[in-house]
RNA sequence: GGCGGCGUACCCAAGUGGUAAGGGAGAGGUCUGCAAAACCUCGAUGCAGCGGUUCAAAUCCGCUCGCCGCCUCCA
């Protein structure tokens, strides 16, 4: 297994520091707004490499973080006019509702950064007892000229970045670009005692705490979105770093954004489309969908088009599903084997999604393999096989291997009734089922007198609402239906 | 100013040295009462441009153009 490491800025063989465990730590969110499509693809995204590594035989300890206190959650408070805690709140119970739609599993140990004060309060002053901080008027920063290594996660060097410094610079701090590992509490913000005075914990601190606490000095992956690189990664390696002695992460792992007319998505350029919204146009999994058909460190353009395009994808996966699944009801036939390249297909496919998966999780290219496999489905069943043992096995085996990777991607696995009645929900189709039912059963009758007019007319009017019929020629329903995608 | 990334067909998109995955749209065909779906066929002699290295380059190197990101809170 191959993983880009941003540290190092090239693929490298994935070896855990355990043998057969893996330690990964995800930053989360701070919780002070509801998250938008942008978060979504980084929970998404690392959710899926958690479920690749299990899939692989890993034991995974997945650590997400929430920011619970923050200088954005305090004046989100005073906008609100309620307390710190119950925004923090809020917003958690908010990111869960998005995150369980969108199918991304908890993590392991979800810890909080207000959980850990002590853990906190414990490392700052390690670090001043080592000469790697300072206290100034209750303050306390960390020293970058005293840790050599500063610098060396986003590849960038302490001089050139003063010369483009833009922050107003604080006259009390020893270099530019120290930042604050405890801050110093304003009257009537939140604090907590610490040996330096009432104050709470700066932005970096917490992750440095947490992943220590929950995966040791030393752990395998790090991950985050990559505007996280530099400060906010560079900073937790200098603090650890100085304060363990030993490295802090193996692999460095950081997602690509999602834009809008090429521009981030951001809060502050106001660009952003949340979750709910998305959610509130386009199912669950089309978007898990769209978002796993670019590869994970690429920038996706957000648009409707490419959303709709993973919509019609699932909608012929889910066809496709349905025709295996009448195929396998069939009564058992006799006939003779008939040349058919869907065994060595589905063995391909098999070897095919795990390679690209291999490849430093190539998404992209692995549900490619999945729309070839379904390609070869279609063709398997066109060419009309007798429905014997054989021929069943075989279906029922390349169902078996998209099933093997839609646990790693957690799409591609509904059944089509499921995801029909989820259409119907998506599209806001008005019509009932039993409507619909009883127009395509008025219009057999019709088709049976050969009356075609009326035929026709009905099938306008169901697609006028949304709804496709489509004839079949072999098995027990003569008519099927569908929403139009 | 420093550091980094991207530019592949009409659109989305994979592809880091061996002769351009996949999907959508489009054209033709098989099937169909007609459709739809599915399948078949067609579709970039070329990967922003120019030069270079190599038996071989979208892939490596150099320059140019265009776009973006980080350096400030940010997934």
């Amino acid at each position: 297994m191959k993983i880009y490491n941003t540290q190092t800025a090239s693929k490298e063989t994935f070896t855990p520091l355990v043998p057969g465990r893996v330690g990964m730590y995800v930053c989360g969110v701070t919780v002070y707004d509801v998250c938008h499509i942008g978060h979504a693809r980084s929970a998404v995204v690392f959710d899926v490499i958690r479920r690749y590594m299990q899939s692989r035989g890993f034991e995974v300890k997945f650590v997400k973080n929430f920011t619970d206190i923050d200088d954005k959650i305090i004046s989100r408070a005073r906008k609100e006019n309620i307390s710190w805690d119950e925004v923090a709140r809020k917003y958690t119970e908010k990111y869960y509702e998005d995150m369980h739609k969108l199918g991304v599993r908890d993590a392991d140990v979800e810890p909080r950064a207000t959980g850990h004060i002590k853990e906190i309060i414990e490392i700052v002053k390690g670090l001043v007892d080592k000469g790697r901080a300072y206290v100034v008027d209750g303050d306390v920063y960390f020293s970058v000229e005293n840790f050599s290594g500063y610098g060396k996660l986003s590849g960038r060097k302490l001089d050139d970045m003063m010369a483009g410094a833009r922050v107003e610079v604080d006259e009390r701090k020893k270099n530019p670009m120290d930042f604050a590992l405890w801050k110093s509490s304003k009257p009537g913000e939140p604090a907590w005692d610490s040996p330096w005075g009432p104050g709470r914990p700066g932005w970096h601190i917490e992750c440095s705490a947490m992943s220590l606490k929950h995966l040791g000095e030393t752990f395998d992956i790090h991950a985050g979105g990559a505007d996280l690189i530099f400060p906010h990664h560079e900073n937790e390696l200098a603090q650890s770093e100085s304060y363990t002695g030993k490295q802090f992460v193996r692999y460095w792992i950081h997602n690509g954004f999602i834009t809008v007319d090429k521009e981030k998505m951001s809060k502050s350029l106001g660009n952003f489309f949340t979750i709910e919204e998305v959610l509130g146009k386009f199912d669950p999994e089309t978007v898990r969908l769209f978002l796993l058909q670019t590869h994970y460190r690429s920038p996706i353009e957000f648009s409707n088009e490419p959303i709709e395009e993973a919509e019609r994808s699932l909608e012929r996966f889910y066809q496709t599903i349905e025709r295996v699944d009448e195929f396998l009801a069939k009564p058992e036939q006799a006939g003779a084997e008939k040349e058919s390249g869907l065994k060595e297909s589905v063995s391909s496919f098999r070897v095919k999604f795990g390679e690209a998966m291999d490849d430093d999780f190539n998404t992209a290219l692995a549900i490619g393999h999945v729309f070839e496999l379904v390609k070869e489905i279609n063709r398997f069943l066109d060419s009309k096989p007798p429905r014997n043992a054989a021929n069943a096995e075989l279906a029922e085996d390349a169902k078996k291997a998209i099933a093997e990777s839609a646990l790693v991607l957690n799409a591609f696995n509904r059944t089509p009734e499921e995801w029909t009645r989820a259409m119907l929900k998506t599209k806001k189709i008005e019509a009932t089922e039993p409507e619909i039912e009883q127009l395509i059963e008025e219009r057999e009758k019709a088709r049976d007198s050969k009356d075609w007019a009326r035929a026709d007319a009905i099938r306008a009017q169901l697609e006028k609402s949304g709804i496709l019929l489509e004839d079949k020629k072999d098995g027990e329903k003569k008519t099927v239906w569908r929403v139009k995608v």
